[in-house]
DNA sequence: CCCAAACGTACCATCCTGTGGAACGAGAGG
DNA sequence: CCTCTCGTTCCACAGGATGGTACGTTTGGG
């Protein structure tokens, strides 16, 4: 089995950044018995590719960007948690007999992972493996609820762009929304994606970090401000059940 | 600036696995405009290093093993959660008067990331990055006491050596320790790794993984059963505060 | 005060390693 | 039966990765 040597000296120059504290060229060669010049080209490639970063002062140390954190996270989400989250995402379908749906964040978007119909005729769908703008989904907006002032800034600086007539683009009506949904515990909005869609949906937070999001669809008439807030309440239930039992398996 | 240009690859592989769901060789050669087989050596790589698992039905998919996340957290821990822990660990220091020290896991043992000396003139001391045996150390074992049976049941397989004459070795005896720092909420020890050291400490758990401990080390003469059990509340409280405190920063 | 050692960084000739096209066997589907 | 796609293997070539060496600084011991 052949296989790309320069790789594996990638992997252990990133286990060792991986440490805590910082670290030098040096003590990384020392460490992994290499020659210096070859882990000083590993680091810079590392740092060109997004995983390392150097810290500048009198001399340079490094360090592993939030990269590695964040692509764990997202595997672990998307995977780990799927086979955690069915059986609540069956009980949430089964209480609201409405489409449930659980996505995770990629970038400025969110994908769905996992999507378990309504048994009614009419009803939402959406397909594992679809993308919706991260501003524009009602899951999406949940995420967003549980993430810095300062991410929010970004994105809405990036432009809102509509999907429907109704999506809201405007800046500060958006950051209300937001803000109602960190009051709430819960994002709720009809036909900000899809026409006719109404959704609601909770942050499943692990570790103060929103990992994922469930959340019910419906067809907007079948909506009512009544069965918004108990919606609300269930998934909130759900996103808490999943995140308690989520970490268990390493 | 040179760079590997095959680290640049692999990084785009798991970029691409950490994606939710199970890939193909193929699939992955299409989103990354790469050739087949360099896709599949570049895999056999990460298999090799630990980063990727095949997973063989009648088509080969791949997907991430927990690697990156473990990696991610661990880093996390040691260098996000230095600063998050800081000011809980000099409130602690003061109230206590004692030596307190933030520990992350590695392997079978346990790792110190800070350590803030007691005010008074005997005290007890670590350096940071120093290592200490998972299972002599007050801290490792309570972050054993959040682990699941067989990581208990794997450590003791492999012996426990011991580190002083009052070292627990006996595998009933220390199923016991575990087990009452579990009841208890934090662990408690004295001479297990250094003689005439009582340590107390107490697991920082994010989302429902262990990922530091925090602890509190006296003079074994300074203390009583009183000031353990006060000890325990302090070192439980600053454990919680700073997991809640930690993550917040994406 | 100077020398030695350790640090991060840069260069470059050599050689080895990664490359990717091509081909294979196996299934699936029409 | 043919075709398409899957995962897998092979191999000659070429170009990139290698690591010894050297340089400019900074530290700290003598």
């Amino acid at each position: 089995m052949s296989v790309v040597q320069s790789v594996l000296t990638a992997t252990r120059v990133l286990e060792r950044l991986s440490e805590p504290g910082l670290v030098g060229v040096s003590e990384i060669a020392r460490d992994l018995g290499a020659p210096k010049s070859s882990v000083q080209r590993m680091l810079l490639t590392l740092k060109e590719a997004g995983w390392a970063a150097d810290v500048r002062g009198e001399t340079t140390r490094w360090t592993l960007t939030p990269k590695m954190f964040r692509l764990g996270q997202h595997h672990h989400a998307g995977n780990g948690l799927r086979s955690t989250a069915l059986p609540v995402m069956e009980q949430l379908r089964d209480a609201t007999r409405e489409t449930v749906h659980l996505v995770v964040q990629r970038d400025d978007t969110v994908v769905v992972v996992e999507c378990l119909d309504s048994p009614q005729a009419v009803r939402a769908h959406v397909d594992p493996g679809d993308v919706l703008p991260l501003h524009a989904s009602t899951n999406g907006r949940a995420l967003l609820s549980t993430q810095p002032e300062q991410v929010l800034r970004d994105l809405i600086s990036k432009g809102l762009t509509a999907s429907t007539p109704s999506t809201v683009t405007d800046p500060a009506a958006f950051e209300d929304v937001i803000r109602r949904a960190r009051e709430r515990g819960f994002a709720s909005g009809e036909g900000q994606f899809r026409d006719g869609v109404h959704a609601v949906a909770a942050p499943i937070v692990v570790g103060g970090v929103g990992i994922a999001s469930i959340g019910v669809s419906t067809p907007a008439q079948r909506m009512t401000p009544e069965l918004e807030e108990a919606f609300g309440q269930y998934v909130m239930d759900a996103a808490r059940t999943i995140a308690g039992r989520f970490g268990e398996d390493l």
